[in-house]
DNA sequence: TCTATCTCAATAATGATTATCCTTAAATAA
DNA sequence: TTATTTAAGGATAATCATTATTGAGATAGA
């Protein structure tokens, strides 16, 4: 999302700021995340302003909402077509790019009109592994 | 979930009620859902017995929760591994089985211990296909 | 049947997200 | 630059799904 100039988007610096914070970013962050984030540069940041621009940009198509992590909604800058990651512990997500050949069956794709896919991968991150098998030592899961 | 007498779960009538109209149902109903259904047969449910008896099953590992519908969490009967194909507009969910060739790139098999994934695919069922083809007729979209 | 324990139901609490409403700032054109 | 229009910001209330609490009642095993 590299030029919002030219978008018809009103600009301000909160908006702005949201954007910077998300351009690139390979977070994955909520709301909440990118409110903690930018109110360190400008305090008066309200929620409300985050979720609406969240909103916009969505609307706008420079941001995806995932449903991937059950307690929150996170968003993703990168509008390519790609795929996720998650580790099942700490939450963490991560892109993972590629084609998948990902087919239907033929019976739903004679009812359905197929419109995309989203493969989401779940496995445990290096830090969670690690953590694993430091508890291990002690307590038994 | 075929035999819960045996499996240490204590049985009631609301949960008997609950489990009996999860059984073998392939609509991926919400917390609502299942309530509003039980409660025809036993008004004195409360919402709060639903969830609780959700939380029972799922944690037994009878009852999957999927995170594809941004606005609530589902469930699905059919612990099997298998996919899904939701519906963008009606939010319908149907089960893909089949096996697909998925394997995330090396650098991530490397760093992360992969324990399995599920893929969504996204679609229009044919009741919303009739749907946008009426709408056609006179609102443009 | 008795009793310890678990479950129920009602309701309060929580947490994420959305809506409201008034003020203020950005864009556009004179 | 300034005036005017229009949309955005901020504070806060409202909503909605989900979770926690608690006293009363039911269940299962002795």
């Amino acid at each position: 999302m590299a030029s919002y100039k030219d978008k018809g988007i009103k600009m301000t610096p909160q908006r702005m700021a949201i954007m910077e914070f998300l351009d690139g970013n390979p977070d994955h962050p909520s709301a909440e995340d990118i409110y903690m984030e930018v109110k360190e540069k400008y305090p008066m940041m309200s929620f409300a302003t985050v979720y609406k621009t969240i909103e916009v940009l969505k609307s706008r198509g420079y941001l995806l909402e995932l449903t991937i992590d059950p307690e929150r909604r996170r968003y993703d800058p990168d509008t390519r077509h790609h795929h996720h990651l998650i580790c099942v512990d700490c939450k963490k997500i991560v892109d993972i790019y590629g084609d998948f050949p990902v087919n239907v069956p033929e019976e739903a794709q004679e009812s359905f009109e197929l419109v995309g896919n989203h493969i989401e991968f779940y496995g445990i991150c290096p830090e969670c592994k690690k953590e694993r098998r430091k508890n291990n030592g002690n307590i038994q899961m």
